[in-house]
RNA sequence: GGGCGUAUAGAUCAGUUGGUUAGAUCGUCUGCUCGACACGCAGGAGGUCACAGGUUCGAGUCCUGUUACGCCUACCA
């Protein structure tokens, strides 16, 4: 180290490259140390990062270089999301190509385009291909797209073991995905059902519970009249006229008085004059519309509640495309003339059959009052744009408790035993599993995805069996039904009677995403191979149940939850021990920061202006939970921090004597700290070991920020008075000296000197570590100086808690029994830091007067007479040499007993 | 409609079990080229703790209500 100026800039890439070199954040398979793994979130490739991803993934790298630091073997591995309809869509529009299941697997295949051309395709211009080239496609993009986003990590500084990584569409994910179906599949946990369900028209394919997204959506009330056999008429009202037909009940609220005398008995429908009952059910409200609904199968969730409750019959004439579609020979319950209006309503859409039923009910006069445009929440595929139907289809689900009220506590009951950090969010986890109104529906009518591992038997008629599917061994995973051919089949007898047919849903991105724990820590047979780093079951059984996952308050109800049904059903255990939630980044209005909202701050500039340390300290100042406003100002804070520390790390060192930077830290320590012989040396040493503590506990408890502040306090207060204060003597200057000072005089200057010296060095040593998960590059950085090895690898720490001059005489507490090593230590440390405060105190003091004055703080005061108490004189007594020479008090500095407890000047002469 | 969270200096945030005069940083103002650092140092100004009640000797903190904002959830009669 030379004595040219230092700087924050530019030092992360041959940092970078070192720690790549390395190997400094390894998993160590076989080391002693107890494991703390992480179950980072695979970011979405597709997309784009935002200084809101910097946000959360530093929070998790805080804890992954505080674990490291007290001696964890962590494993902190890095997934890509690359499964899914945001990757289908860019693979789509890259390459020119669109899945089909049709279609054969073209070994080799090259796409027409690669780049943006696709973008602008016509639908029938794409190349149709097989899912298997599909997502062979989509790996080799993905990678593209994964280096782009590993480098800004690395920029980061995130401690990612690099050689532990995964895609969650890779042929890991899918082995594993496809074998915790099979063995839920085998355990009773995931079953088919041919059940009414949301569906998105668009889409084409079913929708789960987490996938809904509530909007607001125009409609109208029409108010129909249905009569009674009286004669009598009953009023109902509904957004949905055009689903009159399929009609199968009318429904009140049980106590309800209004129609307490139509429970039980049949009212006819206008246009299609069929009979349907009026019946009670507790779902009905009283206050909504006329108080009395008609129950369609199916118009909402609602009805499908009612229909399955009451036990009514079928009427669907929603098809897939979201037209009336009938077959009007099936639809027995309509006779007559009504036959033919139902025959010219098929193949309309639900909007034009509306105004076709509403049309007829005017002409028939069953149409009363005003038609009342509304606006009401519907229910809408959160990628979607048209609102869901119900249809009724074959799916496949998991159970979540959505169905059985026994899970259901059982995975509330796993919900208390994680800790959620903050311990608020639990709420949202509780309120989603108490909410759930049906099983997690995992299968979609889409093409790209992990595809399910099934075929079913086709008998001689040609008619499928949907009740035995036949299954894949474990050990043929990962298959793709629509190529690969059942065991004791061949292809010919694919698609005809007598054979078999491919499954040809996919699963729902969530239920390879729940399994992260699974795919990182490698829950698969296969045997320990040395050389190669994945991780294999023998691994699993070490890392799992996980330590950590990190993740964002939005996905609780599908990531984090989804999760803790596999690993339930799986493990019977919790994925992992705590949950940390990050807060939002909000622009400065207070708004979300989101693609879609188009206020996205890209971090690579901020890297550029401020330097990587800089973002990760303004990151580290929002506890987890906390939703935080971007604010650019806030970056140069860390980067002055960074940068101190450099200028001090570049100081201390300077003080030294060659042979104890060679030597290098771990082997100077003991030394120096056995040469800290003055009060206030020790009192700053002490009061560093009580920071130290109160930020381990701090960040035992996921509280990075905290500990953060209680570190920077203290290294403010370390550069600015303890530094300043004993600067000369360190340089070996001493009032005596100036003297002409005997042997013994000039000894002891050259202890205090020393102890000065040592001092520093005990504290930049400390103070590094503290430091080191802040800012990784400055005190990387300032450790290459004088040290052979990483900070980030040292964990020195561990034996430095207590210095060896704090172990003082044994006390009683006031229990009058023994203290403990560490109560001991807390009593002493608690009295003997005081000395540097009040030093602290004293500067200030001090130097307010100079500045008052108008004075350099160089400019020398020729008497002071401060007033403090009896007890502190005693304290501050020994420091009075350190005192005058950093104020540059010329000829007495004197201390004077007052009343009061304040260090105030008295007097002073200039 | 139900739930969770937030509201403190011009800005971003701390504020422990209720306890002297509510803290920090940025910005702003005044001064200082100090032998690590002008990307620095010293000092100052700046607050009716969203609002209204209540409990208490004492409330930023506890209770009740209100308002604003963010999020989750429910709502197609």
């Amino acid at each position: 180290m030379d004595q040219k100026k230092v700087t924050v800039d530019g030092i992360e890439q041959p940092i970078l490259q070192r720690w790549a070199a390395d190997d400094v954040y390894a998993y160590k398979r076989d080391a002693p140390g107890e494991i703390y793994s992480i179950d980072t979130p695979p970011p979405t490739v597709s997309g784009s990062l935002h200084v809101g991803h910097i946000f959360s993934y530093t929070h998790t790298d805080l804890i992954a270089r505080y674990k490291r630091l007290r001696g964890f073997n962590v494993f902190y591995p890095m997934g890509f999301d690359d499964n899914g309809l945001p990757t289908e869509r860019r693979v789509q529009n890259y390459y020119g190509v669109r899945p089909d299941i049709i279609k054969a697997y073209i070994p080799n295949y090259k796409p027409p385009f690669a780049g943006t051309a696709g973008k602008n395709l016509k639908a029938n211009k794409y190349d149709a291909i097989s899912r298997a080239n599909f997502i062979e496609l989509c790996e080799k993009l993905s990678r593209e797209d994964e280096a782009k986003f590993k480098e800004l990590w690395m920029r980061l500084g995130l401690s990612v073991d690099w050689k532990h990584t995964y895609q969650t569409i890779d042929d890991r994910s899918r082995r594993i995905a496809q074998k915790m179906f099979l063995r839920h599949l085998r355990a009773g946990l995931a079953y088919q059902a041919e059940s009414p369900g949301l569906w998105d028209v668009t889409f084409q394919t079913a929708v789960a519970q987490a996938e809904l997204e509530a909007r607001e959506y125009p409609g109208f009330y029409h108010t129909i009249a249905f009569t009674s056999a009286d004669g009598s008429v009953v009023e109902i009202e509904t957004t949905r006229p055009e689903l009159l037909v399929s009609c199968v009940a009318l429904v009140a609220y049980p106590d309800d008085e209004r129609y307490q005398k139509l429970f039980g008995t049949t009212v006819t429908s206008p246009l299609f004059n069929v009979e349907v009952p009026v019946l009670a059910h507790v779902a009905a409200q009283m206050d909504k519309g006329a108080g009395i609904a008609m129950c369609c199968t199916f118009g909402d969730l609602t009805d499908v509640q009612w229909w399955r409750d009451l036990k009514l019959p079928t009427r669907s004439i929603i098809g897939r495309s979201g037209r009336i579609e009938v077959d009007a020979n099936a639809a027995s319950w309509i006779t007559g003339g009504a036959r033919d209006f139902l025959l010219e309503l098929n193949g309309k859409t639900a909007f034009t059959a509306r105004s076709m039923v509403v049309d007829a009910l005017k002409d028939a006069g069953a149409l009363r009052g005003e038609i009342v445009p509304t606006t009401r929440m519907t229910n809408f595929y959160e990628k979607g744009d048209k609102p869901l139907e119900i249809v009724t289809s074959r799916q496949w689900y998991i159970k979540n408790g959505g169905s059985d009220d026994d899970l259901q506590k059982q995975l509330v009951k796993r919900g208390k035993e994680l800790n959620f950090v903050p311990d608020f969010m639990r709420t949202r986890y509780n309120n989603w599993v108490l909410g759930l109104n049906s099983d997690w529906l995992i299968s979609r009518q889409r093409f790209f995805g992990v595809a399910f591992p099934l075929w079913y038997k086709i008998d001689e008629n040609g008619e499928i069996n949907y009740d035995e599917p036949i299954l894949p061994d474990e050990s043929a995973l990962p298959v793709d039904p629509l190529i690969d051919v059942p065991a004791d089949m061949d292809e010919s007898m694919r698609d005809v009677p007598g054979g078999f047919t491919a499954e040809k849903d996919i699963m729902d991105t969530w239920a390879t995403s729940s399994l992260t724990p699974h795919i990182a820590c490698g829950y698969e047979e296969r045997p320990q191979n040395v050389e190669d780093a994945k991780t294999t079951r023998a691994d699993f059984e070490r890392l799992f149940p996980m330590s950590l996952r990190p993740q964002g308050q939005d996905i609780i109800r599908t990531w984090l939850f989804s999760t803790v049904v596999r690993a339930h059903h799986e493990n019977n255990s919790l994925p992992w021990k705590n949950a940390a939630i990050s807060g939002w980044i909000l622009d400065p209005d207070r708004k979300k920061m989101s693609k879609s909202k188009g206020n996205v701050v890209t971090p690579m500039h901020l890297l550029e202006t401020y330097g990587s340390d800089a973002l990760r300290y303004w990151a580290a100042n929002a506890r987890l939970g906390v939703d935080s406003a971007f604010d650019e100002g806030q970056m140069k804070i860390g980067r002055r921090l960074a940068m101190k520390f450099l200028n001090l790390a570049k100081f201390v060192l300077s003080l030294q004597p060659d042979e104890v930077l060679k030597l290098g830290a771990l082997r100077t320590f003991e030394n120096a700290l056995s040469g800290v012989t003055e009060d206030v040396d020790k009192s700053m040493l002490v009061g560093l070991c009580e920071v130290q503590r109160s930020a381990f506990e701090a960040f035992d408890d996921y509280n990075h920020a905290p500990a953060l502040e209680i570190i920077e306090t203290f290294f403010w207060s370390f550069c600015d008075d303890f530094v300043e204060l004993v600067k000369k003597r360190a340089y070996g200057e001493q009032e005596n000296s100036v003297h002409g000072a005997h042997e013994e005089v000039r000894a002891e200057s050259q202890q205090s000197s020393a102890s000065a010296k040592n001092a520093l060095l005990v504290a930049l040593v400390l103070q590094s570590h503290l430091l080191a998960p802040f800012i990784p590059f400055a005190t990387e950085e300032a450790w290459s100086w004088w040290n052979a090895d990483s900070i980030h690898t040292s964990t020195m720490v561990h034996n430095l808690i207590i210095p060896p001059f704090m172990k003082g005489t044994r006390t009683k507490n006031t229990e009058g029994t023994r203290m403990s090593e560490d109560e001991e230590v807390c009593a002493r440390s608690l009295q003997s830091s005081e000395l540097f405060k009040l030093v602290s105190t004293t500067l200030q003091v001090v130097r307010r007067i100079k500045s008052e004055q108008k004075l350099s703080m160089k400019s020398p005061l020729k008497t002071v007479r401060l007033g403090l108490s009896a007890e502190n004189i005693n304290l501050l007594w020994s420091t009075v040499g350190d005192l005058r020479m950093v104020l540059n008090i010329t000829c007495e500095l004197q201390l004077v007993e007052s009343g009061s407890s304040e260090v105030e000047v008295l007097d002073f002469e200039l």
